[in-house]
DNA sequence: AATCCCGACATTTTT
DNA sequence: TGTCGGGATT
């Protein structure tokens, strides 16, 4: 009955598979003995503890390549997860350079939630969902929520509705539908969770859309009542693959089981002590239970690292031994040279910022004794990503080009959820969502009450909110400059989705050139589309004012606005049709903005999470901060432990050059705080240890705290002293001689980005807007900045007004 | 309907 | 110290 063993043929690999089935297969020669027993691992389960920088990438996708070269699969019997795109286009890219050909035939290998997409398309009926559903983002779904909170009558003040969709997050994450939600649920957000829970899902479904979380248990509920299905997939799916298993939650656990318990052929790839993502759901215990969970399991360690120097492994192994009921990894090289771990202290945040500046800019020109280093191979790894702000500012004061890896990403900015809501209109006019965004954006004086007014006419005939507003005009509900303003919009909504109409029929048939059962795909000629759908947005953003709305917005970020509108209307160009577009972007949040220049990257732990750098500088290693106090005084010692799994993750980043930093103050929401180093400093192994002493005034920012009479900085001195941490700071500082005195920073000094400007000129800079120079002082300006207030800047970053598009 | 001002508040984040 | 959201104001 499965039509799919027929339509998912893949010639290419069968091909490849041929050709190098007759010489022993290369790919596996570059191999170690564990990696290379995890690739020839291929029937039952298999549980692959691949520590940080141990080759995991390269024995998951030489195992998918093993499997397709020898016969034992076909492409689409694999089933290969990973968590996040990148690391999906990663494994596709090596398979395929593997392989000597692209990876197109693998129809299976995606994140969690982009397979399930696929998955729920087939079978949405079976929840109640058209296969076209559309997946809200986070905006969405708290916007639904607080419309739901509001007409429960709760105060918003007391229980946000954001609490509510954590909880509810928190239930999707561990499975729970309404129907199966644990009695010891029953008080959550006030009492009421539950019941929101069950209308929320409800009015999900009216809307014919699903949260990201929907998207796994949607999957999950189907496969434990419909029998059919899922022994239909179970079939299907010959050998499973998991990628960052330690960071799975339940629902992801029981989807993968419920798949696995066929062919039991599945091969979880992790590591314990590196999983981070507890407190979004991620259960450790899944990784932990494995063999318990599929008995007979081949466990399978890679030990062997090929990143980072002796030194830094050790560090980072003597601190992970502080956590209990690990599975228990050791970490070797053969390396036999490199840098100690280095440990510096600093008299506060803004002096540990600056020192790290110069041992960038040291580092880059290859002076300390070290080798040269691009600004590419460095990175600065922080807790929470306030801190970033410190080194931010003080890169901007001294020109050192960084970059910020993660915070906002493209598509969730508001002008571009904006425009997609726009388009989402055009495509489908039920949109109730995208209608509430932009109704009133640009103003149309259309505020709260018109904006209700359109909604009871909506619910009271049944219809969607745009068939609603028809009809309140019809009526002449509405009166003045809304009315008329209304008017324009819903006519320009309809030209053009008249202007995509062909497109919008053909793609409605060929939606994922499935049909089961022996369906027939009927194809149907269609002349030329009027314009293409690139012409279309930019008509669409440009006739709806929207544009508009930014050219004449005079704030710092209305320039950017726009040029990432254009961004947006030159990433259309890459697909067939807007529907296609938004399908693409509901999952794919990337943000692969084009990099120039060389750059020091900033980002956080988490985010740093399977990247690596030559060398990497760990600052802010202070109790409260690191280890966060938040996260210990909500799970306590489970807290810590996850702390300390993140500094395993941060050391386990560098590959040569290591650098852990602490300040004894540090300005906390304004207020000054004194800050005991972190008591992961405690655990780091002194053999591998080089404490180094900060430059400054009476040998060393630090401790020239003596110096300050105030007693408030005596206390801090006092608590400072106290700690463990410190006082062994203290001792192996003695032991050694103090570093050698700095060398001049050779920042390269831009006159000609100086004489471009002039006194009393107004100019822009990206982050803090427009301002006057009041100031020149070498290659630095001085600017009054109209919302930043007075800053020394390097002239570089500076632009005329004149050059900034409107 | 839009703007302004005050108080509460403050990890980590992918899909 | 900054941002965001709500209530009061224009």
């Amino acid at each position: 009955m499965s039509t799919y063993d027929e339509s998912d043929a893949f010639e290419g690999a069968s091909l490849a598979a041929r050709a190098m089935a007759a010489r022993p297969s290369p790919y596996l020669e570059g191999l170690n003995p564990e990696q290379r027993k995890a690739v020839e691992t291929i029937d039952g389960p298999v549980l692959m503890l691949a520590g940080a920088g141990t080759g995991k990438t390269k024995a998951l996708t030489t195992r998918i390549v093993h499997m397709l070269n020898t016969g034992k699969a076909r492409p689409n019997e694999i089933l290969a997860v990973t968590f996040t795109n990148k690391a999906a286009r990663e494994m596709k890219n090596r398979v395929g350079h593997l392989l000597g050909q692209p990876a197109e035939g693998m129809p299976w290998l995606g994140t969690f939630h982009s397979i399930c997409v696929k998955l729920l398309r087939r079978h949405a009926e079976l929840v109640g969902l058209k296969s076209n559903f559309t997946i809200l983002d986070t905006d969405d779904q708290l916007r639904l929520l607080k419309q739901l909170v509001q007409a429960a009558g709760i105060d918003d003040k007391r229980w946000p509705a954001r609490a509510l969709a954590g909880v509810i997050d928190n239930w999707k994450n561990r499975a729970w539908t309404p129907d199966n939600l644990p009695a010891a649920e029953a008080g959550a957000y006030d009492g009421k969770g539950p019941a929101l829970y069950r209308q929320y899902q409800a009015r999900l479904i009216e809307l014919n859309a699903v949260d990201f979380g929907d998207l796994l248990l949607h999957v999950v509920s189907i496969f434990q009542t419909h029998d059919d299905v899922l022994a239909q997939y179970q079939r299907w799916f010959r050998f499973i693959m998991v990628d960052e298993y330690q960071d799975t939650n339940v629902a992801q656990y029981l989807w993968l089981r419920l798949l696995a318990a066929g062919h039991k052929n599945i091969c979880c790839v992790g590591d314990d002590d590196q999983s981070i993502y507890g407190w979004r759901g991620a259960e450790v215990g899944n990784i932990l239970r494995f063999e318990a969970d599929f008995p007979g399991a081949a466990v399978i360690r890679l030990e062997q690292n090929y990143r980072s120097t002796p030194h830094i492994l050790a560090a980072a192994s003597s601190v992970i031994s502080g956590n209990q009921g690990r599975l228990g990894k050791e970490l070797w090289t053969e390396a036999e040279t490199g840098e100690k771990v280095r440990l510096i202290g600093h008299w506060d945040g803004e002096e540990e910022a600056r020192w790290i500046g110069e041992e960038v800019d040291a580092m880059q020109g290859g002076t300390r004794g070290l080798r040269g280093f691009s600004l590419d191979d460095m990175a600065i790894l922080v807790r929470a990503s306030h801190q970033m702000r410190a080194f931010e500012d003080r890169f901007l004061t001294i020109g050192m080009p960084y970059r910020v890896i993660g915070g906002p990403r493209f598509y969730e900015r508001m002008e571009i959820r904006d425009a997609m809501a726009y388009f989402r209109l055009v495509t489908s006019p039920a949109d109730d969502l995208a209608f509430e965004r932009i109704v009133n954006t640009p103003k149309r004086g259309l505020g709260d009450k018109a904006q209700q007014k359109i909604q009871m006419t909506a619910r009271a005939n049944g219809v969607p909110l745009i068939e609603g507003a028809r009809i309140l005009l019809a009526e002449k509900g509405l009166g003045g400059k809304g009315a008329i303003e209304l008017g324009k919009l819903i006519e320009g909504l309809d030209r053009w989705a008249s202007l995509t109409q062909g497109e919008l029929r053909r793609v409605a048939l060929d939606a994922d050139s499935v049909v089961e059962d022996g369906g027939e795909i009927e194809r149907v000629e269609y002349g030329p589309p009027e314009m293409t759908h690139v012409e279309l947005a930019e008509t669409i953003l440009d006739e709806s004012g929207y544009t508009g709305m930014w050219q004449n917005d005079k704030t710092p970020e209305a320039p950017g606005r726009l040029e990432n509108l254009k961004e947006l209307v030159k990433a259309l160009e890459q697909f067939e049709n807007l529907q296609g577009f938004l399908e693409h972007v509901s999952l794919i949040m990337d943000n692969e903005a084009g990099e120039d220049g060389e750059k020091i990257s900033i980002m956080t732990l988490h985010a740093a999470k399977g990247l690596e750098f030559p060398v990497v500088f760990l600052p802010g290693w202070e109790d409260g901060l690191f280890p966060s106090q938040r996260s210990m005084d909500e799970s306590g010692q489970r807290g810590v432990e996850e702390e300390r799994r993140l500094a395993y993750v941060g050391i386990t980043r560098a590959e040569e050059v290591c650098t852990i930093s602490f300040a004894g103050n540090r300005r906390v929401y304004g207020q000054w705080q004194s800050q005991m180093p972190s008591r992961f400093i405690d655990e780091l192994p002194e053999d591998h240890v080089e404490v180094l002493t900060p430059p400054g005034l009476y040998g060393g920012g630090y401790g020239a705290a003596g110096m300050n009479s105030t007693l408030e900085t005596r206390v801090a001195e006092a608590n400072v002293y106290n700690s463990p941490g410190w006082r062994r700071l203290q001792t192996r500082s003695a032991e050694r001689p103090t570093s050698q005195p700095r060398e001049a920073s050779k920042t390269v000094i831009d006159l000609q980005a100086v004489s471009a400007h002039s006194m009393g000129e107004r100019v822009f800079h990206q982050k803090f807007g427009y301002g006057l120079i009041i100031g020149i002082e070498g290659d630095k300006l001085e600017i009054d900045f109209e919302k930043a207030g007075a800053k020394k800047v390097v002239a570089r970053f500076i632009t005329g007004t004149d050059d900034v598009p409107f």
